[in-house]
RNA sequence: GCCGGAGUAGCUCAGUCGGUAGAGCAACUGAUUCGUAAUCAGUAGGUCGGAGGUUCGAUUCCUCUCUCCGGCACCA
């Protein structure tokens, strides 16, 4: 008879072979009460499972990680079971557990509307509450077609017929709901207890665009109301820190509808942006790049050369004029190597890096745009480095330590690193590929970062590793690039003389540290909440009078300031300090210096933060040396709670 | 591009038996000169995204369209 050994070593013996619910009765009545699944030396299982051979157990509760799992796939169960019992007509499809939660698709003629959410979710509240057991059973394939081909879900049985043969097929089932899963799921309903329909939205079936569109009904579900409310907290103090809300706040820039995708920059978000760009450009200068600049409109027999007519056609802006045909550059590669023809010639001049911040222009669907972060202008802190071969494994591993230094002068840690591999609709040959994808992942394996593949989902010339950021609610944006091309610089011309006097291609590295600048700026924006750093901040002090009888005093404290290069703005209005103290406070001004009559006859500064730190008085001396020290530092002044608006 | 939702004053929003629109904040004017997150009073401000249609009459009903928001697909 097994043997069951928990987690704590101890053993227990049956005299027959228990189920986990048996084992996790024997330990006690509570734990056999809060037990959600078992996990038999490593597995995850139901509690129905039985155990006929000797065997570690974990009883798993809703406080371990993959208990949660199973409650949200357990809920997204429950999501079906409702919408079944509501519309007979829709069919169920998949429904995954995602971050946070879950969704389910399904096939029904009509879109779900919210008050339909409504209902789905007051009846998944009845089924949870009438504490429904759940019953695992196994059919075989062809059984498992029938049964589900029989009640008319055609989705079910085409997801069966590509499981492997040999598997066995599990059905869950409870009450008059069954579905085709892997499992494990709860015991029964009343374990479900903490849930919420959070959106609705069309996804594809199998996510492909030429299929018909399904409806997802996406939720959330934690262990208990408490967990859920303080998520539903979360994302709602999350959705504060979005970065087109705060750019209205903040005077930063707008977009409207005459000119979709791109940005309307004002005074203050412009300050920003090119605070960033020159930064940027300090960095270039260090680590051997030459900025250059090249047209916008460019004939269309180059992108015919490049490729970019017939790969990239449809995401570009044309434009015509006296018979000849033009496109509005969306990449400025193709520029790049005209001016590598114009002259270099030598190995000796290898490799070559040529910089420029490229306006680009790329006709995005419509529903993909996304403030800051999805445009149909943008500019690159682009670059492109011409080298031999021998050079890509050192300049990719140059460029992955230099976007590293960049990103934390931001303060960005956590970057997602993808190696994005050939796609099917591209140029060049397979042999070019192969080396091209051997360089980039022997540049991340040499640092040993932790990377993911996304197969296919390379650039149409080469293959690219993405380091990406997340946005306040957890969206991921690729930012910076590094991309390995063997096949343009050829396509347009490009050869250099080797060392043995042979012409020759160069490689061509196509590279980017923040990517976009806007959407870098997007991400900036919202991972500070507003409290931009101090080195980037539009208005970086800001001094107030607290009666008309110092504003003569305060003036000639923004004058020296201002003739510093400080950004600096005097606050004169009649108004009492506190409401000024608001105002800037909210705008999220770095330094405020109120100035009363004794500042005035002291010639001192008295100096507020915007987190509300009181700074006490100091000479105007010691305040500019506190501030060129915290500018230059570029450390970052953000309080993430009082960056929080009501 | 596809599915769903939304578009009312500078901003945030109210306004469903269809009868030419309201609030708070901001702005402007006046009073107040007040030391660390909102002083008081008054004034002004809208072709209700745009175009058609139904109607005696449309912010409200219908059609088309544009833009935005959330997803999907696509991508920096």
């Amino acid at each position: 008879m097994p043997v069951i050994t928990l987690p704590d070593n101890s053993q227990r013996t049956f005299d027959h072979p228990p189920t986990v619910q048996e084992v996790a009765a024997s330990i006690g009545a509570g734990l056999a009460k809060a037990a959600l699944a078992g996990k038999v030396d490593g597995k995850v299982v139901d509690m129905s499972h039985v155990i006929d051979a000797d065997a570690r157990l974990s009883i798993i509760t809703e406080r371990d990680p993959e208990g949660l799992e199973i409650i949200r796939h357990s809920t997204a169960h429950l999501l079906a079971h409702a919408v079944k019992q509501l519309f007979p007509d829709a069919q169920v499809t998949i429904g995954p557990v995602i971050e946070d939660g879950f969704y389910y698709d399904f096939a029904y003629p009509r879109g779900f509307t919210p008050d339909d959410l409504e209902k789905i979710e007051q009846r998944m509240n009845e089924l949870a509450a009438q504490d429904l057991p759940v019953a695992r059973s196994v059919k075989s394939r062809a059984e498992a077609i029938d049964y589900f081909a029989g009640i008319g879900e055609d989705y079910k049985a085409r997801i069966i017929e590509e499981i492997p043969a040999h598997d066995p097929i599990s059905l869950y089932g409870q009450d008059d709901f069954v579905d085709l899963c892997r499992g494990p799921h709860v015991p029964n309903t009343g374990k479900l207890k903490a849930f919420k329909l959070t959106k609705l939205a069309g996804a594809y079936w199998r996510g492909d665009s030429r299929n018909e569109m399904l409806q997802r009904i996406y939720g959330t579900a934690w262990p208990d109301k408490k967990a859920l409310n303080a998520y539903l907290h979360r994302i709602e103090e999350a959705e504060k820190r979005d970065h087109r809300k705060l750019a209205k706040r903040l005077d930063l820039f707008h977009i409207q509808p005459e000119a979709p995708g791109m940005i309307f920059w004002h005074a203050n978000g412009w300050t920003v942006y090119r605070e960033i760009e020159n930064y940027i450009r300090s960095v270039l200068a260090e680590h051997g790049y030459q900025e250059v600049r090249t047209p916008q409109v460019v004939d269309r027999s180059l992108w015919e050369k490049s490729g970019h007519w017939e790969k990239f056609h449809a995401d570009m802006f044309t434009t015509s004029s006296e018979n000849r045909e033009y496109a509005i550059k969306p990449m400025n590669c193709p520029c790049h190597v005209q001016i590598f023809n114009q002259g270099v010639t030598s190995y000796r001049d290898l490799p070559l890096r040529l910089a420029e911040f490229g306006s680009c222009h790329r006709n995005e669907p419509s529903g993909t745009l996304h403030g800051l972060m999805r445009l149909r202008n943008f500019v690159q802190d682009d670059a492109h480095i011409f080298c031999s071969e021998k050079q890509i494994q050192a300049e990719v591993s140059a460029f992955i330590d230099l976007l590293f230094t960049v990103y934390a002068d931001f303060g960005f840690n956590e970057i997602i690193i993808k190696l994005s591999t050939r796609p099917e609709n591209r140029v060049g040959d397979d042999s070019a590929w192969d080396k091209a994808e051997h360089a980039l992942e022997k540049a991340l394996n040499d640092k040993n970062l932790d990377w993911d593949l996304q197969p296919g989902e390379g650039a149409f010339y080469g293959p690219k590793i993405e380091f990406s950021l997340k946005d306040c609610l957890g969206r991921i944006w690729q930012c910076g690039t590094m991309q390995v091309d063997f096949s343009m610089p050829g396509r347009l011309g490009a050869h250099f003389i080797a060392e043995d006097g042979s012409k020759q291609v160069p490689v061509m590295l196509h590279r980017a540290i923040l990517g976009s600048m806007e959407r870098f700026i997007g991400i900036l924006i919202e991972d500070s909440g507003g409290s931009l750093p101090i080195w980037l901040a539009p208005l970086q002090v800001v001094v107030m009078n607290i009666t008309d009888k110092q504003a003569g005093y305060v003036a000639e404290v923004e004058e020296i300031l201002r003739k510093q290069r400080f950004r600096v703005k005097s606050d004169l209005r009649n108004e009492k300090i506190s409401f000024k103290i608001r105002e800037h406070t909210l705008s999220r001004v770095p330094y405020q210096l109120i100035i009363g009559d004794r500042e005035m006859n002291e010639r001192t500064v008295a100096v507020r933060t915007r987190t509300g730190e009181d700074l006490g008085g100091m000479s105007l001396e010691a305040f500019q040396k506190h501030l060129s020290a915290d500018i230059a530092s570029r450390s970052r002044v953000i309080d993430k709670e009082s960056s929080n608006y009501s």
